[in-house]
DNA sequence: TTTATAAATGATACATTGTAACATTTAGCC
DNA sequence: GGCTAAATGTTACAATGTATCATTTATAAA
């Protein structure tokens, strides 16, 4: 198993785990010079915890459910550019959501990721890809006269639970 | 060069070329009992013509200046609905908007393909993938225990064009 | 040709998503 | 404490997308 493969029946990560994470995230952001606050701790968590990608909105819901006070729409997508700038949140535009990086708790600089979203619960796996593939793909984009800017590869699936 | 591959300086295809596709896709339909009316020829051959990836409001202000007549947006959405199925367009999630499918005027079933688009201008190439490449990509989605859905490969770059 | 029927389009209102601009609060530092 | 910058709140609005019902248009039957 790959050093931050983590198992498959482990989508509701336990709060101990969830603590440990978060903890990695704020490490990270102090060697950085940036900080992770409360509001944008409650955010990540929200995302960790829920192992899916969520919409801004549903993560207004999802925090005012777990934490109380509502967090305004202008606060929360403001926290989730600096979540992703930060590299601890990654934006997936086929679907207009977020999710959290599976690598949070991994040292190594992670190379381009395969998103892979369910359209029945928006569960997300984050696995990467073989170094022959990218180079392909990016051969395509070279001959075709462009230059990959966000090298992040999202595809429109459905989890083994939700296809019936 | 492959039996569908435009030449690289033809962005903005030739009213004559134009046409032409245009006779196709109403071929194409009519074999499939659907219709290619008016309407649907404006939003169609205003895509062909830009050779870029336009989201629906763009093509309501594209078709009035081109056509006259102003198209509500509800009427584009289905318009834009309807080509996709018929395959005459693309949705690019990534970018909320619409291409023309590069594909119009052969007749070969097309196998996944991989969307470049320009961040800056919104061009859009339509390139073939390698089987080899597929099926790598695949087999990542096999082994997370997810099915593909929109076997559609969107990436967000610039062309050298854009790119100064 | 006229009439019934379904398909296509129009109009209205509204839900959702996202952001600009400015005000206020909070944290860190002297 | 008091200063400064960062973070968050508030308001208003732009952009995108859809539900619902009304109207028009095309097709086929009488």
């Amino acid at each position: 198993m790959e050093c931050c493969q983590k198992d498959s029946d482990l989508d509701a990560s336990t709060s101990q785990e969830v603590k440990s994470i978060i903890d990695r995230a704020e490490q990270h952001c102090k060697a950085h010079g940036s900080r992770l606050t409360t509001k944008r701790k409650q955010i990540l968590s929200s995302l960790i915890k829920s192992g899916k990608a969520l919409s801004a909105y549903e993560l207004i819901d999802l925090c005012k459910e777990e934490f109380g006070g509502s967090i305004p729409a202008m606060s929360v997508y403001r926290i989730l550019q600096f979540l992703e700038d930060e590299h601890l949140v990654h934006k997936l535009n086929l679907a207009n959501k977020y999710v959290a990086c599976a690598h949070i708790s991994c040292d190594h600089e992670h190379s381009i990721s395969q998103f892979l979203i369910c359209g029945g619960c928006n569960k997300v796996e984050e696995v990467s890809i073989a170094k022959a593939t990218i180079d392909a793909l990016q051969l395509n984009v070279e001959e075709a006269g462009f230059r990959l800017i966000s090298p992040q590869l999202e595809m429109n699936c459905m989890c083994n639970d939700c296809h019936v």
